[in-house]
DNA sequence: CCAAAAGTGTTATCTTTACACCCATGA
DNA sequence: TCATGGGTGTAAAGATAACACTTTTGG
């Protein structure tokens, strides 16, 4: 049994993916989700946590930590039978150095490019990875976790920016605004303004109580959305 | 490792959940969600579904069957480490035996009294059944699977009566009939009308292909509303 | 002053809600 | 005929989306 972690981050206008490059057979030098084995007494979100801050250098703190899904298909690794359940991180990108405790190397990829590239990801970390950006669009609508992409304090339109790169698609600024400042919960003014090279400047926020979103932000049905984070098991196979 | 499933069902105006009588120790005598070991070659889905059909005799089709989350708490099992996936089932009531091909006796219990009753279920089995309703009410409002509670063909009634169940909320009849006949592909016409002892014949519908539902159909902030399906890790634990 | 981003206001349009009202059947 | 649930219509209230407009900074 083992954790698998999905951690994203927002950097240079793109959704990033941290990937290990693999050291040892099975799929030797390609790049693979970090995770790693579940300790004799440790809680599953225990060693999430675990891995989570050997990775990044990140705690629980100031970062989303859930849990995704387990996948255990009997052939996903060809050493035996491994199940994983595999965790969704959500992290401010951070000036940390990425590579943690461990000897392997860890990058920030963008996620277009890690599903693009060939040869793909190790084991069925593809279909993690994609399950993984579904789950993240969708809990923008309903959940108030996009703060946790965001260092403390932040703007409205830092909030906005992490919507327009999750979910691909340019948001108005003016209803932006309405909606999350009249959210309850969601934000939470410090009295504090950002000043930049040009424009006004910017009240600043910090993460308000609330987790979920009421009501919802919802992406306006854009072009080659799955609609579906949920996968019922098929009837047949 | 081991699947759990918190298998549903609608009967006199309550949801039911499956329960059996352990046989044995540890907690013999308790409830518990049915469940057992995936084996050796067994997808976790595969298992899931045996189980289920197992159970209540029901396969995939005219049912609904989701993995929801995985428990692993080190503690969770007083005989040592025992990690489950837990799975949702909504079904049908059929007029099914519920014996199954297994000896233990299964029982659909009211889930109201299933989450009160002293002593409680066995494991962690009460949290796992908290965790299944909130994610089966949330289902009815994003997606279309109120319908596998339905046998077909069903009515407009029938399907408001699934809602008003769940969400334990009356639902205005012209405004849920509106909605539901709107949202492109949540039910076909089958062309065929029911007949009842007083009132005017129904229409019949049988499920349509979407598995979204758009627009989304919001239990309105009723009272005592989690609001949270999902659980993110606490930071400190 | 100008450019640029922050933030407010306004209006047309769509959605939701509450409820009046008609329809079709059995008794 | 009445009672009962099925089904349609409608108007008030609320939410959304598009965009004009004002504010506040740096240059």
């Amino acid at each position: 049994m083992t954790v698998d972690l999905a951690i994203f981050t927002i950097r240079d206008d793109h959704l990033h993916v941290l990937l290990i490059e693999r050291g040892k057979e099975p799929y030797i030098g390609r790049r693979a989700l970090p995770g790693g084995h579940i300790r004799g007494s440790e809680a599953l979100d225990g060693a999430a946590r675990r891995e989570l801050r050997e990775e990044t250098g990140i705690d629980g703190l100031h970062s989303h930590l859930e849990q995704m899904r387990t996948y255990g298909d009997p052939d996903r690794d060809p050493r035996g039978r491994y199940v994983t359940v595999a965790y969704l991180a959500l992290v401010p990108d951070l000036p940390v150095p990425v590579a943690g405790t461990d000897a392997r190397r860890a990058h920030w990829v963008p996620v277009d490019k890690a599903l693009a590239d060939t040869p793909g990801l190790a084991f069925d970390h593809e279909v993690i990875l994609r399950d993984a950006l579904e789950q993240t669009r969708s809990r923008l609508e309903y959940t108030t976790v996009a703060t946790a992409f965001c260092p403390e304090p932040f703007t409205v339109s830092d909030l906005r920016h992490v919507y327009e790169v999750v979910w691909g698609v340019p948001l108005d600024p003016s209803n932006f605004r309405r909606k999350v400042t009249r959210a309850e919960g969601f934000l939470e003014a410090t009295g504090g303004r950002r000043v930049s090279d040009t424009g006004r400047p910017a009240a600043l926020y910090r993460r308000g109580p609330a987790r979920t979103l009421i009501p919802p932000l919802m992406r306006s049905a854009e072009v080659g959305a799955t609609g579906i984070e949920w996968s019922p098991v098929a009837a047949d196979a």
